[in-house]
DNA sequence: CGAGAATTTGAGTTTTGTCAATGATCGTGG
DNA sequence: CCACGATCATTGACAAAACTCAAATTCTCG
């Protein structure tokens, strides 16, 4: 992902939501800077996460949810058997954990795919608290209502678009998701391999590989290992919704 | 689906929650019989849609969400090309348009399958009683703690199972959702069309079709029209699970 | 620098989709 | 109550998309 300059900044002092460059689209979004610090007093620092890292694992016990401060995660569940399904890639100001609160245990394990930085919210708290402050009970509201809205576009992805469309929609996303991070949308690294991409998108490793090979021969991506260069957005935009579906009139 | 007797009662009495059979399931299932009392001031009752009929379409204005109360619907998306994306559907006690808080408008139409009556519950009338009721504000959460931990089934299923594997999962699940309401969980009736199967499920309706006579022939299920009667949920199971998977050690 | 992991590419197979035709069911109106 | 049209469901034949297996190449990190 993107830069992680300042890497060396305390932590501590870095987790303040006041200062947080991200307090825009993280969940205190809504809140005044009185009620902010409210919020800011019931978060646990936490030591940064080594890559390959767990967050928690499936089956844990659900006490809080996170918000991402730097870095990335995937969070994948296990059905018993081997195989695994990766359900969601977290970015920076999104939130982890909300499908814990049902079952009081985790569904699925979340794990770094960099060097991260998380926030705490211990659950009871912010329940606690969203009881006093209508605004933050509504981000939270709004952030698990955004995730099933986004679950519902992935279901839609995975049961009716092809590979390529896949993956041209999973780089569209993508590089909204940095855009409205303030990152450059057109050029970025993947934090995650094509086997985590493939195991999300439904598809065989080999397939992934292959049609970023062909975007690039296309000359509509640039593919350097996971470095990512979007040249032809609009042609991207096509790819991901009409699959070259010929000008069939009618 | 499961017999709708006394559907001549009068609704307005049948919909209270005090005397609601459906209460140890729905949205005010932790409240003391008092607050019960004020939830259910809030509902407004709805006139029973007939089959085919929208509770809201895509892009309505978000104003209430909505129990179910008898029969069932389905939930779609449209993405302006034509094929739509069947995302949901709901039996009683299950809370419908959960993800419509976030942008204030539904991100999908909902729509009858058959008779069905719905209790509207105004979302900003919830959201000030939840300030009041932390047991409803409780029951909200994790209400759509679960609704996201229903999702990432359904990514699994889509993105890791064959179509055997998905049409058995999908009737296990339904069988277990008729089971918790009290009805049959080996005999019932679909109110989905194949064609609906199909579009949820991600397959076509011939494959739908061909399956369900397969597990017909295996007699795992006896399959006449949208009458289900599981034979062998053994069986059933292990169909979902590992599909044949031959028993090679390692 | 080197071993193991990750990625790419090729060849052949399998699953599921598409097209087409037939049969069953439902609902409506005579 | 029955007939008829329309929708829905089933079945067959073939095609296409994506998977699996295999092997070569590149990358990563100690």
């Amino acid at each position: 992902m993107p830069q992680q300059a300042s890497q060396r900044r305390s932590l501590l002092q870095e987790a303040r939501c006041q200062t947080c460059s991200l307090s825009s689209l993280c969940l205190p979004l809504a809140l005044e800077l009185e009620d902010m610090g409210q919020f800011d007093a019931i978060i646990r620092r936490r030591a940064p996460l080594k890559k390959g890292e767990p967050l928690f694992r499936q089956g844990d016990l659900f006490t809080s949810v996170y918000a991402v401060r730097s870095g990335s995660l995937k969070q994948t569940t296990s059905e018993g058997n081997g195989n695994d399904q990766l359900t969601n890639f977290y970015l920076p100001s999104e939130l982890v954990g909300l499908d814990g609160i049902d079952e009081s245990y985790y569904p699925g394990s979340v794990i770094a795919l960099e060097t991260t930085t998380v926030c705490e919210i211990p659950f009871d708290r912010l329940d606690t608290l969203s009881e006093e402050l209508p605004e933050l009970r509504g981000q939270l509201y709004r952030s698990m209502s955004k995730e099933l809205k986004d679950d519902r576009r992935m279901m839609r992805l995975l049961s009716r678009k092809t590979a390529d469309q896949r993956l041209a929609s999973f780089l569209i996303t993508l590089s909204d998701r940095f855009r409205r991070r303030g990152y450059s949308p057109f050029s970025f690294r993947l934090s995650m391999s094509r086997a985590d991409l493939g195991n999300y998108l439904g598809l065989a490793v080999e397939t992934v590989s292959r049609i970023l090979s062909r975007f690039q021969q296309q000359e509509v991506v640039a593919v350097s290992g996971r470095e990512i260069n979007i040249l032809d957005m609009p042609r991207l935009i096509t790819l991901a919704e009409e699959e070259e579906q010929a000008v069939t009139p009618r």
